[in-house]
RNA sequence: GCCCGGGUGGCGAAACUGGUAGACGCAGGGGACUUAAAAUCCCCAGGCUGAAAGGCCAUACAGGUUCGAGUCCUGUCCCGGGCACCA
């Protein structure tokens, strides 16, 4: 045996073992339970990055884990290729996207494959590849001829110097990342699938994925944001026509305090008076400029017009006045709002604003009046004052009678609203799938028939960011109607690519079949048993995803409804980013590694210079780590100094999955060195020579091993990975502090750490176990089990407290019961000592743990 | 702004269901081995105080519940994620 642990020779020849049985290549083997492990695919971007370290560690540790527990493990690996760094790089560059990408590819996945994964790279997919997006297209069509898929406008960012569309993402504060203009909002024909459809199931299966984190489920929740209210009509009269405001409130008990009605800029109200007034127009056009994100929209200072317009009061049958407001959403119930200052937030700082009326129709907790400035208890329910013949009642009835008597009057409803909005998959870009229709002048939007699907993307295209390239090509869009047959224009724009990344677990399970979308193998496979990914995808990913499986299950694609039974949503590796800011206005950002940071006592940032050539540069804080923010911590360096198996045991030590972590270098040495003590630990062992004799010594390590293999059993079933690292590590002690003493404890113990080891370091833990003899294969070994024999223990100690402080240790017969346990401490020296003369009030003994004397 | 998380030594963290705060590591200090260094091994280590035994303080901050709170409740501050076109 090699005296020295050679990381890169040991993790060489177990790979090679893996390959050469193809190890990892699973069938639908139905003698043993499947077990689906999927950690979300990654966006081929140049280079692994920490963040990818992690995240597939996290993976492979449990897909080898429930491998050697018995399971039939898939753990597929595929790459969501389109999108929009890759026209990034192609403009920086001169390379085509497809290119870029698919060196990335070929780059990242040798990077995988030196971390030894157990992936089945049989079943690789790539998004770009027109086999996979030849299905989003399929799928598509069968949408779209149920109606599921439909065209309408949406707003967009536009940037109009490049006369383009800009995502949000290249949109900063509030201009063009490129062109420094200042961005508008834009209304452009787009296809949207009806997500809202599916709202009411989306949100009623949460409770049925018990193995979903809680806060996952609650934020897609709020997401769906489910609000029950009624929709009631506010008449008026224009140009002496007589029409209705309609506004949804989930508060219709608070009616009598609206004194004014708001609406959208984009609201038919806001339009007329802004073609009566230039200086409504000039109004609405300012709040129609800016970028689309609610985010800054939500921080905007709430500005407002009065449109000239009055409504009628449905109840009270009052005049009020009716205002344009930059606080109120289109895309929101009916984008107009009746506003109640005395109850609402918002609409009190409108009102103080603008000198508007403020009345108070309920009693809160701080009594009848309202005065400035605003208190949460104004919002809270209470009794209906001021109300007519509605006061005295409480928010339930108020808003019963209230309802019914608009409903009689033909002025309102109880209405259910959703926040969740119908899902916009156009896109004015290139490097994405296309989407599968023709405009024809006589027959409107036909979809592609399936004969002449995919609807192959033109590879050869450099973008150079002005307009949308495929809409500069005829020979793209140049084509004749399926239906008709006459000249038509094909679509140009392509979709968003969380299409691709909707359904590709699904694929994975067939992803060499030609003919079908999913076949038989994925009914085997589905649904995903362990997905794990980034929170960040909390939302819409995984929503998305839970919506086109019962897109999927309702096309008759596969059974199923939800997608991920078990969710683990990994904390994100954060790193600090820092730019500097161009002479034309843009980002230019930082690699941390080439920059020099000055920090005072308390560890802060007091300044930050670029080593290369002393440039001042702007810290940008902490956060994820991402090719925009050029931030990224290439792992590579760290593998090939220390091998794969010392880079994943740290990404498993340095702290619990679901922590965020601030990555830091520092630290990968102990677990360098832990691998070393390991190999060494093993050679010695090899040598032999301890006698086989039990002692107290021998007897002691066992029920350490023992506890500990059984804690970190728990911990595993709780993804507490880095305890079980930990584990590790404490029988390693253990063992090392026995050595030479006994040998049989020692075997046993030793067997027991490279198994619990082998998913978090499968390299070292495969050569070992061979080596030392204890099988051909660790990973077709059993899982360890604690030995029920040896956790007993006679003696316990217990911990002494009076008043709650600890005081001292007690060792006690672990058959005596709490009466004997009182009376042993009662007259211990520790009760003499503290407590002297004071009385005993009470005495609580926690059976196992502790007695705790109360004086 | 809204929704969701998090905050424990110099650092990453641990603490079962409310029951010994700081396991396991990193960095650090001391020692052994070595001509020396690296590597390795042993010891120390939350803060203050004390010769020691010990005592007091301490889980972002301020309160509360409890025999007992890092853990539960209320409020505040700070950090991170998401906010529908980054993926």
């Amino acid at each position: 045996m090699q005296e020295k642990y050679d990381p890169r020779a040991i993790e060489r020849d177990a790979q090679s073992f893996w390959e050469a049985r193809r190890a990892f290549s699973v069938s639908e083997d139905r003698s043993k339970p499947k077990f689906y492990c999927l950690s979300m695919y990654p966006y081929p971007s140049g280079k692994l990055h920490m963040g990818h370290v992690r995240n597939y560690t996290i993976g492979d540790v449990l897909t080898r884990h429930h491998r050697m527990r018995g399971r039939n493990v898939l753990q597929p690996m595929g790459w969501d290729a389109f999108g929009l760094p890759a026209e990034n790089a192609a403009m920086a560059n001169g390379v085509p996207p497809a290119r870029w990408t698919r060196d990335n590819i070929v780059y990242m996945k040798r990077q995988l494959q030196a971390l030894g994964f157990a992936l089945d790279w049989e079943r690789e997919l790539a998004t770009c590849d027109p086999a996979y997006y030849k299905w989003n297209q399929w799928f598509f069509t069968r949408l779209f001829r149920r109606g599921l898929a439909y065209k309408t406008t949406g707003v967009v960012n536009w940037d109009p110097v490049d006369q383009t569309v800009l995502a949000n993402e290249q949109v900063i504060d509030g201009r063009g990342w490129r062109t420094g203009a200042l961005v508008e909002k834009r209304e452009i024909p787009m296809y949207f699938l009806r997500i809202t459809e599916y709202a009411d199931e989306l949100l009623a299966a949460l409770d049925e994925l018990p193995g979903w984190p809680e806060r996952v489920k609650l934020m897609q929740k709020n997401w769906i944001g489910r609000s029950e209210g009624v929709r009631l009509a506010f008449p008026y009269e224009l140009e002496g026509e007589r029409k209705l405001l309609w506004v949804f409130t989930t508060r219709a008990d608070t009616l009598f305090g609206a004194t004014f009605c708001a609406v959208a800029a984009e609201h038919p109200i806001a339009t007329w008076a802004a073609r009566r007034d230039p200086q409504i127009a000039a109004f609405v056009d300012e709040c129609k400029r800016g970028a689309t994100m609610e985010a800054d929209i939500a921080q905007l200072e709430k500005k407002g017009m009065p449109t000239g317009l009055e409504c009628i009061h449905p109840l009270s049958g009052e005049r009020i006045p009716v205002w344009v407001a930059n606080y109120v959403l289109m895309g929101y119930g009916e984008g107009a709002v009746m506003a109640v200052p005395a109850h609402d937030e918002r609409d009190f700082d409108f009102a103080l604003r603008y000198r508007l009326p403020i009345r108070p129709v309920i009693r809160h907790p701080l009594g009848d009046a309202v005065p400035a400035p605003w208190k949460p208890e104004y919002a809270e329910y209470g009794t209906c004052i001021h109300s007519g013949k509605y006061d005295g009642l409480g928010y339930a009835a108020a808003v019963d009678v209230i309802a019914s008597d608009l409903q009689a009057k033909g002025l309102g409803e109880r209405q259910v609203q959703w926040r969740l909005r119908d899902w916009g998959i156009s896109r004015q870009r290139y490097w994405g799938c296309p989407i599968p229709i023709v405009h024809c002048e006589a027959c409107g939007d036909v979809p592609v028939p399936d004969e002449q699907l995919p609807v192959l993307l033109p590879e050869d295209v450099v973008p150079d960011g002005t307009g949308s390239p495929l809409a500069k090509m005829p020979e793209f869009y140049q084509t004749s109607c399926p239906s008709c047959g006459k000249p038509a224009r094909r679509e140009t724009d392509t979709m968003d690519t969380f299409v691709d990344s909707s359904w590709y677990f699904a694929r994975f399970a067939c992803a060499d079949n030609p003919r079908e979308m999913v076949d038989a193998r994925a009914a085997y496979w589905m649904p995903v048993d362990q997905y794990i990914g980034g929170i960040e995808h909390a939302i819409l990913h995984l929503l998305y995803s839970r919506f086109f499986q019962r897109l999927m299950r309702d096309e008759k694609l596969l059974a199923i409804s939800e997608p991920f039974t078990n969710l683990l949503t990994q904390g994100m590796v954060l790193a600090e980013s820092y730019y500097l800011d161009t002479p034309e206005g843009r980002r230019e950002w930082i690699d941390p590694a080439e920059v020099e940071v000055r920090r005072d006592a308390k560890g802060k940032l007091v300044s930050a210079i670029r080593r290369a050539d002393g440039a001042e540069v702007i810290y940008d804080g902490l956060g994820t780590m991402s090719k925009s923010k050029n931030n990224g911590v290439d792992p590579q360096e760290l593998i090939e100094r220390y091998g794969a198996d010392t880079a994943r045991f740290f990404a498993i030590f340095a702290s619990p999955p679901t922590n965020t972590l601030e990555w830091s270098d520092e630290g990968v040495e102990g677990s360098y060195r832990f691998l070393k003590r390991l190999w060494s630990y093993a050679v010695r062992f090899k040598a032999g020579g301890g006698p086989a004799v039990a002692s107290e010594l021998s007897k002691a390590t066992r029920f350490e091993i023992h506890s500990v293999l059984n804690q970190a059993n728990y911990d595993l079933s709780k993804y507490q990975l880095n305890t079980v690292a930990s584990a590790a590590m404490k029988i390693l002690n253990a063992l090392d502090r026995l050595a030479g003493v006994d040998d049989e404890v020692a075997k046993e113990g030793l067997s027991i750490l490279l198994r619990l080891l082998s998913p978090i370091t499968p390299h070292i833990c495969h050569h070992l176990w061979r080596e030392l003899r204890f099988g051909e294969d660790v990973m077709s070994a059993a899982w360890p089990e604690p030995d029920k024999n040896a956790l007993v223990q006679d003696e316990i100690e217990y911990v002494v407290q009076v008043n709650g402080k600890k005081r001292g240790t007690l060792v006690a017969s672990k058959a005596l019961d709490s009466r004997a346990l009182e009376a042993l401490v009662r007259a211990s020296d520790i009760v003499k000592r503290y407590i002297g003369d004071l009385v005993i009030k009470k005495v609580i003994v926690v059976p196992g743990r502790l007695i705790n004397i109360v004086v």
